[in-house]
DNA sequence: GTGAGGCAACCAACTGGTTGGTAGCCCGAC
DNA sequence: GTCGGGCTACCAACCAGTTGGTTGCCTCAC
């Protein structure tokens, strides 16, 4: 029963349903220690602060976030859809990212820590632009910018409308092709 | 001096930026009523609570949410780019919008209110195809969704990169240019 | 083997400041 | 003089963060 790591690991899983339910200003740390069967001050030694915990709960999610599907610049309609599958599957992990972008970081980039985590991406579109699977006329940060953008288009941080798992499969599947399409016609060049 | 619609109005547009930059469970009712230079008392009496109080301010917005540009069938790109510029020019309405999607409606249209807003811009697309401006294979919903979809891509609600009125010309209008190109290929017919 | 000592894990109860909301009163115009 | 606009002072509930202490496990002398 007493195991430090299991009780840090309740903590963040307790913490990340609480964030992605309410954000920053709208969870209750007292709900979290209750959820994950500890106690605020376990809590407060692991994590110093509710803030720390918000920052612990991003950093654990951080590669789901940026890589929530592996990118294949010959194949960017696939990417697309995969991040589609992936938002409606992992809908907090959108959420915590749009909680960090409206209470932390309103204008720039999400992780702006100094490192350029989209670099690498850039440099797949880069390749993929001289590879003559994307369009070479366009910026390649844009490119993805763009692809990652259309793939948001029905998430839990869109305007309009948001997916959810209650709609029916042909739903889903209407909107994958109408996604891949898009993209393709987009970015891609015909070869 | 003694006005109640301008209080009633000064108060709204506090509310406005407040809610927009804290959300509605980061806003607080003493920031709102000391910048409308005013009282809570007024401000319950006017609105009845804090989430009356963001209802109102919501429904100010409504339109410049929905409607942030014209929609012309015949020009998606041009409104795709249109509405570029109205984000970038009104982030609060953005923000206002997706914290009333993270902590209102996680799901489904943001203005699920028994009437279908999005129904007019529907029909406008869907006459679109009828008159060969737009692919008639697509959903016009989802035709409509994926071209606020890339509009939105450099929104303050993004997950990569929210777009500054701080960045150089150069790069807004080279967002400009990807965005139509992008719309225009994705969507649009050759005609 | 065992039991005393040490220590990390654990926790209920508390604290001081904050927050949404309200009651009662004042003031100026007509 | 009264009526609508205006406002201060107040309150109960709440909330992040702390305290002081308990409990169970490991270890090592004997």
């Amino acid at each position: 029963m007493r195991d430090a790591g299991a009780t840090r690991r309740r903590l963040l899983e307790a913490a990340t349903a609480e964030f992605a339910a309410h954000g920053i200003a709208g969870a209750r740390v007292d709900r979290i220690a209750a959820a994950a069967r500890s106690n605020k001050a376990q809590m407060y030694g692991f994590f110093g602060s509710k803030d720390g915990l918000f920052d612990a709960v991003l950093a654990e999610h951080f590669e789901l976030i940026v890589d929530a599907a592996p990118l294949d610049g010959a194949d960017l309609p696939g990417y697309a859809v995969a991040l589609y599958d992936a938002y409606l599957a992992h809908p907090e992990v959108v959420r915590l990212a749009t909680w960090s972008r409206l209470e932390r970081h309103p204008v720039g980039d999400l992780f702006a820590d100094g490192v350029d985590h989209g670099a690498p991406k850039v440099a797949v579109v880069a390749a993929a632009q001289r590879d003559g699977h994307v369009d070479p006329a366009l910026d390649p940060g844009d490119v993805l910018s763009l692809v990652v953008g259309m793939a948001t288009t029905w998430s839990p941080a869109s305007i309009l409308l948001a997916a959810g798992p209650d709609e029916a499969a042909a739903v889903h599947d209407r909107r994958r092709e109408a996604l891949a399409a898009a993209v393709r016609r987009a970015v891609t060049t015909g070869s």
